[in-house]
DNA sequence: CTTCGTTCCTGGAAGC
DNA sequence: TGCTTCCAGGAACGAA
């Protein structure tokens, strides 16, 4: 699941490939895929446009043209940008191609097909869950008088807030679990009953999580692969996430997989409280 | 306002 | 061995 750190790798991966190239021909293989507008005037309003900057929201990614329209793309579950050579073997489950000068190929790959493609023409379009995004990790913004202030009236288990990308964007479900491991803190407490202290243990463990995991590139558990089509390393630094039955890497207690927020939960029961 | 369940989708693992 | 069932989960949506 690409969530902050693994759309920063991409990020930083495809733009010396695309960066200053000109769209040439976008092919659209599976049109549902875009949401905004038609498949058809997509592909035909991209087509010359030259790609000035691509930059990282959340776990969005936004392909800047310099002008008034700009395209908006989330990877969602399994989706992956991903740039080869023109004649180059084409990457497995490809759905849309993006055609470059400079002999280039971006491909919008997805296996499971939630991944999404917006273009943006002087704002005619409203995406809620990019224009309402949360502060980032490791910025002054998310800081324990904010963080105070959303628990204060919240009820739901901390690790469903902290999913909750209007909260704070980019976290998903390697990163949540993780970041409550490093903080010491069970996943299923109410939000509300976080007091101080453990507030600010856990915007510092949310900071440390995303930072190490953009330091190793990502976390490939599944399908998750950069710009260049190389897994992440993060994998092998994870304290919790995908280890349930497996000892803590703290405690050597076994560690505790169950369901919270609807999602797949791994914690230690001796080292979080 | 918050919270919760449902939906979308496919590949791989688990189960019989 | 081979078929069927289940599970993985980000975010939009509707209902309570």
């Amino acid at each position: 699941m690409p969530e902050l750190p693994e759309i920063e790798q991409v990020r930083k991966t495809l733009t010396p490939h695309v960066l200053n190239k000109i769209i040439k021909r976008v092919e659209i293989r599976l049109p549902r895929m875009i949401k905004h507008p038609s498949p058809e005037a997509f592909a035909d309003i991209l087509v010359g446009q030259c790609i000035r900057d691509l930059k990282r929201k959340g776990k969005y990614l936004t392909f800047e043209f310099g002008t008034n329209i700009k395209m908006i793309a989330h990877l969602r579950m399994t989706g992956a940008l991903i740039v080869t050579d023109d004649g180059a073997p084409e990457p497995e489950y490809a759905k849309i191609k993006f055609e470059l000068t400079g002999g280039k190929m971006l491909w919008f790959c997805d296996i499971r097909t939630f991944g999404t493609l917006h273009l943006v023409i002087n704002d005619d379009v409203r995406l809620p869950g990019f224009d309402n995004l949360g502060p980032e990790p490791g910025t002054k913004e998310l800081n324990v008088p904010y963080l105070q202030e959303v628990l204060k009236r919240r009820k739901a288990s901390i690790k469903g807030i902290i999913l909750d990308q209007e909260v704070v964007a980019g976290l998903g479900n390697i990163y949540a679990d993780e970041a409550l491991a490093v903080a010491g803190i069970l996943p299923q407490r109410p939000g509300d009953s976080l007091n101080e202290k453990e507030i600010e243990k856990l915007i510092k463990a949310i900071n440390k999580v995303i930072k190490q995991g953009i330091k190793n590139h990502g976390t490939t558990f599944r399908n998750y692969k950069d710009g260049n089509g190389n897994q992440g390393r993060n994998q092998d630094y994870l304290m919790v996430y995908g280890r349930k039955g497996k000892p803590c890497k703290k405690c050597g207690a076994e560690l505790v997989g169950t369901k919270v927020a609807g999602r797949g939960t791994t914690y230690c029961a001796e080292c979080q409280h």
